[in-house]
DNA sequence: GCATCATAGTCAAGGAATTGAGTAGTCATA
DNA sequence: TATGACTACTCAATTCCTTGACTATGATGC
């Protein structure tokens, strides 16, 4: 159960309510931790119940009410014991690399079209995330703002993460294009 | 339900049994899909049951019997349905990158810690790679085995692997590096 | 004055994955 | 000769995740 720990990662950023992680959670954490809105509900309610957040009541004018959740002493200290205990291996599941490995027994053409969308999504997803590097270092360069800067984390995550969606549309693209020679010829 | 298709894929190389299948997924499809034996069991008699793979008994001398398995027609049909619906997006679980995004709020020491094993782990894994991938394109040099080769679907998610291997130790090893200094100033 | 979208959240069912233990034969080594 | 290591596989409990539907308020567009 580790969904627990990447919310508090979240929360370590400021207050947020369910739904503003669920929408986050699609930019910022989620570049190694993907989650539904009814998982971060569900989990916010035990987290809560144990005493790891703390929920206050937002009144809204304009909109429904929220709830935001800060993280409380006891969930620093459960922060701090699973940052300490050894991770497991990390696990990557994408169906659109299964399709490739079975690419030379099935049609391709369809392989060809998702490996392009996926690319396309890739690039958006990079240039998302170069967006959110350069509003996080603020004025400071890169350099400059790790060495000095008092909250890292996310940026270390993001620079990860961008390197990770350019490396994704290369091959992508790089795929398409081989696959398609190989059809046309 | 997909892990039956990382396991259609994989048995498309020839005839396996759950237990190589169970160790082979570390190096080749778990670039991509990881699964623990008992899923896997559980899988190929999943599998056949709804005769998408067809099992028979090897014996063996000296070592226990094993049932192998290769894939049916209905199998090949299955996975082309899968190949040509749509891909879900994929994702990333990682436990380290959550120490990493929460890494302002605790101990950086372990965390320091992990990341360098995760270096090694990454660059032993990236060397098992690279060795697949000389010995899946045989004589030729990688263009002409992509051009020519009759099975490069292996070859292609393997490239992907070998470069997202390289990548997550460059990023460990500059992250730790980064961190260790931060600490010792 | 109605439809639709965005915010904010909830509930329940079912499938998938992890955890942990257990069986059983073979082989090397100490 | 017994200890551990490897092959090969099984079972059960629990926890986790996904799917899909549902409630409710206010804002915006037509």
């Amino acid at each position: 159960m580790a969904l627990r720990h990447a919310v508090l990662a979240a929360l370590l950023d400021g207050e947020f309510s369910g739904y503003q992680l669920a929408k986050s959670f699609d930019i910022g954490v989620a570049n190694f931790w993907h989650a539904l809105p009814q998982q971060l509900y569900a989990e916010l309610a035990r987290l809560e119940d144990e005493g790891l957040v703390s929920g206050r009541e937002v009144v809204q004018e304009g909109r429904p009410n929220k709830r935001v959740f800060t993280v409380t002493e006891e969930g620093f200290a459960e922060l701090e014991r699973f940052a300490a205990a050894p991770a497991k291996p990390s696990f990557i599941r994408d169906d659109l690399l299964v399709k490739v490995q079975a690419v030379d027994g099935v049609a391709a053409a369809p392989v060809i079209a998702q490996l392009r969308e996926r690319a396309a999504v890739a690039e958006a997803k990079a240039e998302v995330l170069g967006k959110l590097l350069r509003r996080l270092r603020g004025e400071l360069d890169e350099d400059e703002f790790l060495r000095e800067g008092r909250r890292i984390g996310p940026y270390l995550t993001c620079q990860r993460g961008l390197a990770f969606e350019r490396e994704t549309r290369e091959w992508c693209l790089r795929t398409a294009e081989l696959l398609a020679w190989r059809e046309g010829d």
